[in-house]
DNA sequence: GAGAACGTTTAACATATGTGAAAAAACGAT
DNA sequence: ATCGTTTTTTCACATATGTTAAACGTTCTC
């Protein structure tokens, strides 16, 4: 539970009274490899942060296609957000990619914080503005270069997964074949 | 200043007093074709709200290359925001595509309105939210498709400035050239 | 430790996009 | 209307990435 104490101190103050609070409604979880903490479509009844394991977010494009469109590293908070029309179902799925070791909230625990922690509501928006500038700022400029750029960006925006995830998802993320980013690893050798 | 309070309305509810006090900060002002609202680097001075007209986001690659990252159309905020490091100056460039008509006020009334209201934050953080949800939706899926179907989301995504704006800014932000947009084009005809 | 399942690389060829230059079309000012 | 400027399209050729198939490597299981 530390880290996730510590991970909210950087957004906002919280007496020992509402630590030990929001301590009492957590439970440390294990999430294994390719297991789902939500999938697209469904209401989530979770809200996560992860200490240890990597995730990623993919959805099936239109031809069918698997594409990984993030990865979720440790001390990331795990929450759905309102989509912009509105609605709270999730449009992507959420995987394990290696075994996973979570602190988790039911949602209504969840709620119950926040109605009891008046600057819950708070800090826990700013940690989703963050994570969203991240994200925006790590997808961003993808488009826009050619497959050895998008991987050395990769390496840079990520440096702490490459080892630990399959290369097809770094492929998919970086909107390449597996067998370009074979290529491409191979000329940088 | 009718549009700008209508809109905030979908986020959160102002009395007629305090409507009447933001409108009295606001200045209605013009953006002609080329000139910027913000450089990359300058600390920015104001907070708009665009009322007619077409903006683009655009910053220079490694290369040199004018890179277009987003449009910005009516109706939408125009305000700096934390970047992920904690800094708050631009490193994106906001220049008037079309002539625009813009609300603006100074950043000192902003802080003051922000001080003075006490719903404006967090009416502000969550219309920030929804923006950078729907730059992600936007410009999440293209790095994944091929030109053509980068333009034919583009239209989906942006159906009102296809006829208003050069098309070498649309090539830049599908990530394509103008020569490619142009076949593409052709063979959709 | 053998076999299966999974992940990665390599190769030959097909296709899509980039490049550089020029023509054509649209737009603006006089 | 006309000229000059900007924007868009077209073309021929170069290059990068996709496709399909196979080989190679690694990890997991029994």
């Amino acid at each position: 539970m530390k880290e996730f104490i510590d991970f909210l101190s950087d957004y906002g103050n919280l007496d020992q009274q509402q630590i030990d609070y929001v301590t009492n409604k957590a439970t440390e979880s294990v999430l294994l490899k390719n297991e789902h903490f939500w999938e697209a479509g469904k209401v989530s009844q979770y809200v996560g942060f992860t200490i240890e394991g990597v995730l990623r977010v993919y959805y099936y494009n239109n031809k069918g296609e698997d594409i990984t469109s993030y990865f979720v590293e440790e001390n990331h908070l795990i929450t759905d957000w309102e989509n912009s029309d509105g609605s709270f179902i999730p449009v992507a799925n959420l995987q394990a990619i290696t075994d996973c070791k979570l602190i988790v909230f039911s949602k209504q625990d969840w709620k119950e914080i926040s109605s009891n922690i008046a600057s819950w509501n708070n800090i826990i928006q700013q940690v989703i503005t963050k994570h969203k500038t991240e994200k925006l700022e790590r997808r961003g400029s993808l488009v826009s270069e050619d497959a050895t750029e998008r991987y050395l960006s990769f390496l840079q925006k990520y440096p702490n997964i490459i080892n630990r995830i399959p290369l097809s998802y770094v492929a998919s993320y970086l909107g390449i074949r597996q067998q370009s980013l074979s290529r491409v690893r191979k000329s940088i050798r």
